[in-house]
Parts: C-alpha cells; structure tokens; sequence
DNA sequence: TCAAAAGAGAGAGCACTGCTCTTGACGAGG
DNA sequence: CCTCGTCAAGAGCAGTGCTCTCTCTTTTGA
C-alpha cells in the first residue's frame, strides 16, 4: 500500500468538505440541492465543484450512498449489542436504532425514503447498502427460526407469491419459509410508515408521547411476527 | 343562486384547464413543476398564470386538495360498496381502492405522501381531507365494535399513550379504545408503507405478483386487528 | 348610453439555478 | 528546466419563480 500524493489527500479532503457542506444544505433546503450555494459556502465558483462531481447527480448519489452506509451501521450495530438469544431485544433495538438516526437526519432519511427525485435514477450500486436494515431485522427472524426459538406460521401462501418469497429467501442466503418471510417484510414496511409518518409530520399534532407509540407499534409486530 | 357571468365562467375553465396541464407535467417531472411549462403548454406568457394562482405554491395547494379529495373518493366509495357487516371485507375493499388509485396517479400520490417540498408548508385546510382515507379505515373498527363483530383487544397500555390515544378517538368522534385504535393506525401505517414500497420501487424487482403480495400484507393486519 | 372600473394577457426585467467551455495559474515528475 | 495534468475562475446558455408596467377588453353603475 503506497502513501496517497498530496494532491490524493487534498483531493479527498475536497470530496469530504464538499458533502459535508451539501449534507448541511440538505438539512434545510430538503432535496433541492444547490451547487452554487455549496461552492459560496465554500469559497470557491461553481464550476469548480465539477472538478470532483460531474454533476449535481453524482453529489446527491454520494450522499445517498454514505447515508445508507449510516443507517445500515447502525442498525446492524444496535442488532450486534444485544444478546443474540433475545430475538424481541434485537427486534426492539433494530427498530429503535433506525428511527433514532430518521430524527437525527431527517433531511438524508427523506432523501432515502421519501419520493423519488424526478429526473434522478438511482444507480445500482445503491441497491447493496439500501438492503442493509431490512436483512437486519430479517436476520433476526432467521436466527430465531435456526435456534428453534421462533416457529413459522402456518397459514397457506398462495401459489405465485410462496414461489416469490422463497426465490427472495434463496437469493438472500436467508432460509426462510414464505409465510415468514412474508411477516418479516410487513415488519420492515410497517417501520418505514412508523418513521416516514412521524417525520414528515403526520402524527406530530395528535400524539405528544411518540417514543412510546413508537414501540407499542413495533412491539405489536413483533406479535405478529411470532417473536417471543 | 344567479347564474355566473361569462367572465366567471371562463375564469373557472382556465382554472381547470391549468389544474389539468399541470397534473400533466406532475406525472413526468414530479414535484419541481414549471409555471413557466404549463404556461407554454397552454399558450400563453408565464406571467399570466398568476393571475390563477397567486404563487407556485398555491397552484400545489390547489393539486393536493383535489388529490386528497379524489383519494378520499374512491377509499369511501370502495368502502360503502361493501356489506357494511362483512368487515373483512371493507378492509381490504379500502386498501384495495387506496392502492389503486395510487397505481393510477403515481405522482400525485407521491405529492401527498412522499417527502415534503422544502419551503413548502401545507396550509391547515388540507388536514380535513388528508384523514379521509385513515378515518374511512377507523370507521370499519367503530362499525365492527358497535355491531359486537369485532372484540377490542385486551393489553394493557402504557398510560400516556392511552391517553393520548383516547384523546384523539374523542377528537375524532370515534368510540374506539385506545388499544383498538392503535391497531387501526398500525394498518393505515402498513398500508401506506405497502403503497409506498410498490410506488418508489423498492419491491418490484423480487416480487412480481403484487396483488397476490398486497392482498396478503393487508390480510395479515387485519389479523393483527382482529378482523372476522 | 357612456364613462369608470375591473379583469386579462403580454413583455421586460431581476435574481437565481445547473451546466459547459475556455483561459490562465500552479505544482509534481521526467 | 520544462512539460503535463490538475485546478480555479469567468463568461455564457437556457431555464426558473416572481414582479411591474402597459395595453386591451369586458363588465358594471350612474
């Protein structure tokens, strides 16, 4: 491994303070994001910034990147802290782990989760990290099912969609029953509309204690989900 | 009532017609609509659109109203046109029609759900319709507890959910106990997660048959509540 | 009936945006 | 020393929301 050049780390440095800055951008200007305005900040004129973005694209697609990065850290983090024998702690600390980071970066959750922006695709190497937090929570339906722990339902699937969760369940390495699986994806759905509605404020006005709705919803499906 | 004069009558085509081009130019750009565009798709000079709507933002206004009143629409509709006995039935009748007519109006679903503009702050007369289609779900449970079809659950809660939760079932003139309520909200919560997950494209890739994947995501929460 | 008032469209202009292209300066490697 | 790759700057293009003014037409009231 070679030192980097001095123009490598500056560079890289340059890359940073350019996304820190755009991360603070979005925090106020939502997903709009403004090139002249990160270059003012910076100090610099706006076709400089195309120097290390070729476009404004390649800048949200860097940030869209770390912030799956973060949030898929810290729930697999928050996962790992607990007793991995506790499949309802795991649940609980998974869930509670996401809205945590949603409410301390309310602008990157939006760019993550809310509407897609219009004229923007997101490549395809987003489609790795953005599956980070659901495998966290079915993770730990799988480890409960491998202990005996956790026992499937037993309802009938219909016959396309127990044919498409099982091909899900076999390209994830995750051997899991349909039917499971099934519950496992309403959990992580279930998430999503939990933080998604208390962020963007759809539940703010009607209910003040949100920490503990927040888990009385989780909690509830958990019980769906079998979990003991 | 004194019939309204030619001018009036113009003025509410135009109003119409600029709705109508800007719904348009939603489905291809989302969000960031153009006055200007509109303007030239209508021909006529940008500036004379605000004579319509004073302000980019009133014209959003005036597209979500008519959204959620169309939302509101279809979930009552598909809700009444059920036998008000059969509960099950009406849910999935609602959920069915929710996600439907978000199917059909992509980007205006998106305007009402997904991540709010930036600078953009929703004025207070859109609350009335927004919970439309979460009280038309609400109604099913107080039909079902008033009828004796549907037993409440029986946890305990902890208090200052309770009594938020009983407050806001005295607010909206709905008798429910507060752990029934909760249940409510959990499958308004998953059914905008499961419409959410299916318009942003986040499941279309591993699951091809998604009628047969919604019909039993929402099946599974009306488990949860408790529905016969 | 006829003038005053109100409504409507057009055009210019301001400050802003993303992005491209060209020009000139600077530093590291041969 | 000197060339070559990297970088910042500036001008410029096309587009944006919005305001202001000017003109023309329709409606209204005495």
């Amino acid at each position: 491994m070679v030192a980097p050049s001095l123009r490598a780390r500056v560079r890289a440095g340059m890359i940073d303070e350019i996304k820190a800055v755009a991360r603070r951008h979005l925090a106020t200007d939502g997903a709009n994001l403004s090139l002249r305005a990160v270059a003012r900040d910076m100090g610099m004129v706006s076709s400089a910034i195309y120097r290390y973005f070729p476009s404004r694209d390649d800048l949200l697609t860097a940030l869209i990147l770390d912030a799956y990065q973060a949030l898929g850290d810290a729930v697999e983090a928050a996962d790992a802290a607990v007793d991995p024998v506790d499949l309802r702690g795991r649940w609980h600390a998974a869930c509670r782990a996401a809205r945590a980071w949603a409410l301390a970066h309310p602008a990157e959750y939006a760019l993550l989760y809310g509407s897609p922006v219009p004229g923007y695709a997101a490549p395809d190497d987003t489609v790795a990290p953005a599956s980070r937090p659901p495998l966290a929570l079915v993770g730990i339906l799988r480890d409960g099912l491998a202990s005996g722990r956790l026992r499937p339902p037993e309802e009938e699937l219909p016959e396309p969609l127990r044919d498409d969760l099982a091909e899900v369940a076999a390209a994830t390495d995750m051997a899991l029953p349909p039917a499971l699986l099934a519950r496992g994806m309403a959990g992580w759905t279930q998430l999503f509309g939990l933080i998604s509605f208390e962020l963007f404020g759809r539940i703010n006005r009607m209910l003040p204690h949100r920490d503990e709705y927040f888990d009385h919803q989780t909690a509830l499906l958990a019980d769906l989900i079998g979990l003991p």
